[in-house]
DNA sequence: GAGTGGTCTAGACCACTGC
DNA sequence: CAGTGGTCTAGACCACTCG
């Protein structure tokens, strides 16, 4: 690991974040997979040849941006979205009468298609580049609530169809974890008040017309890289989005 | 300042946390002024009887949350709303097309009122506490794009008028810091799709019953106590809600 | 140059987990 | 008990700001 010179302002990145950088580095490169340990603070600083503390410090900011974990007494663990407590990580829709309500999620179709303007330019590809189209409906205490419409890039997901997502259990980010290896780990949504369309409308159950909450989501891997671009409509009569402001 | 000992499991809180509880009481107390610099991390260290590196873990926490903010070389500053890069903090709206937008903020009405149930059960008071109301517009590039309700308690927001919101520049939250020393730090809001009322409708220059989106909002200042509850309505044609998930 | 926050180290000890 | 992360300390040095 190379210490810091006297003469490196311009590119400067302190000890801890060039560790940080290597072990991001490591993830990405699949070293350890979501939900298994990394290696000790101690076994690191040997590895990098820098003290514990800075090993330490890389890692406070990680796990401060929910890519590790740590335990006391276990060690420190690949975040996954297969973590129940991470279910619902990037859902922040809530009853409005509070409580916790079971949740259900119903694909509908899942078809091929190549990428338009658009979609190439939300998820980075070139126009006409094979794409995924998912849509499905989310339901509340067995109520439809939300119906998403989901880019994803073929590339990435080849192999996924609508029996693979019937099949699975859990959340959408732990089967795109666990049998395409993306995680997740960040993303922007967009929101907007919409009319509902006639289709969305049936779906949720609510009069063609009514408000419905639009929420548009660009997700992002490692690197920054975007992997889903989705649009969902909230039907927000007895739900809605809560959002921390800090 | 009290050092751990080996048996106080319940309560069990560590040092740079009891420091931290310390600034946060001299805040709230007014020792230090919004703007105004904070001792150094070894007065502060000397003040507490405990070494820098744990003052440093405290104020870390601090400037995380954005209570205090940190300047190399100059020292580190209670966080204002008068600052300018703290303008928008609480502000998630963007024009949809992108770029930054000259905002206005036109203050409509100031009543006094007593608090019906609802007020006083966010807002912490009794029922029929005083409280005041004001409604506003907020505009980008001279177009309406929001109308807010917004309830305060009357005791701490006392001399507030029409007259006060024409005069004063800036945010919102920078006059109630400067004029009634009240700090917001925290918000929570909760987000749905409504329909137009008349009123607002023809306030945002929509048709009566389009799609708004319902913005509810709970700030709160030192110790999480409620301080401000406010209903806005957001026109989303030209400009979106935008949120980071992480 | 003096004073601030920022980084890095080394070592001691505590708290938690699991064998 | 050994091994993990969590806390606290003390000291050295770096980077930035200002007079």
């Amino acid at each position: 690991m190379m210490r810091q010179t006297s003469v490196d302002s311009p590119t400067f990145s302190p000890l801890y974040r060039q560790i940080k950088g290597l072990i991001l580095q490591a993830l990405d490169n699949g070293e350890w997979r979501p939900g298994e340990a990394i290696p000790s603070e101690i076994e690191l600083a040997q590895r990098f040849n820098v003290s514990q503390g800075t090993v330490r410090k890389a890692i406070d900011e990680m796990a401060a941006e929910n890519l590790l974990v740590r335990r006391q007494g276990k060690g420190t663990f690949v975040a996954s979205h297969s973590d129940p407590r991470a279910f619902f990580r990037f859902l922040r829709l809530v009853p409005i009468a509070g409580g916790i309500e079971p949740s259900r999620s119903l694909p509908l179709e899942c078809w091929r298609a190549k990428a338009g303007p658009e979609a190439a330019r939300v998820l980075g590809l070139k126009l006409g580049d094979p794409i995924i189209i998912v849509r499905r409906l989310l339901e509340f205490s067995d109520k439809p609530v939300v119906v998403d419409e989901i880019y994803l890039p073929g590339e990435v997901f080849a192999g996924l169809s609508l029996e693979v997502l019937k099949e699975s259990q859990g959340s959408l980010y732990s089967l795109f974890e666990a049998r395409f290896g993306v995680r997740m780990i960040r993303a922007e949504e967009r929101l907007r008040a919409v009319a509902a369309d006639r289709a969305s409308a049936e779906l949720l159950r609510v009069p063609e017309g009514s408000p419905l909450l639009s929420v548009e989501r660009i997700s992002f891997t490692y690197g920054d890289r975007p992997v889903e671009w989705r649009r969902g409509l909230y039907s927000t009569a007895a739900h809605c989005y809560l959002n921390e402001l800090g």
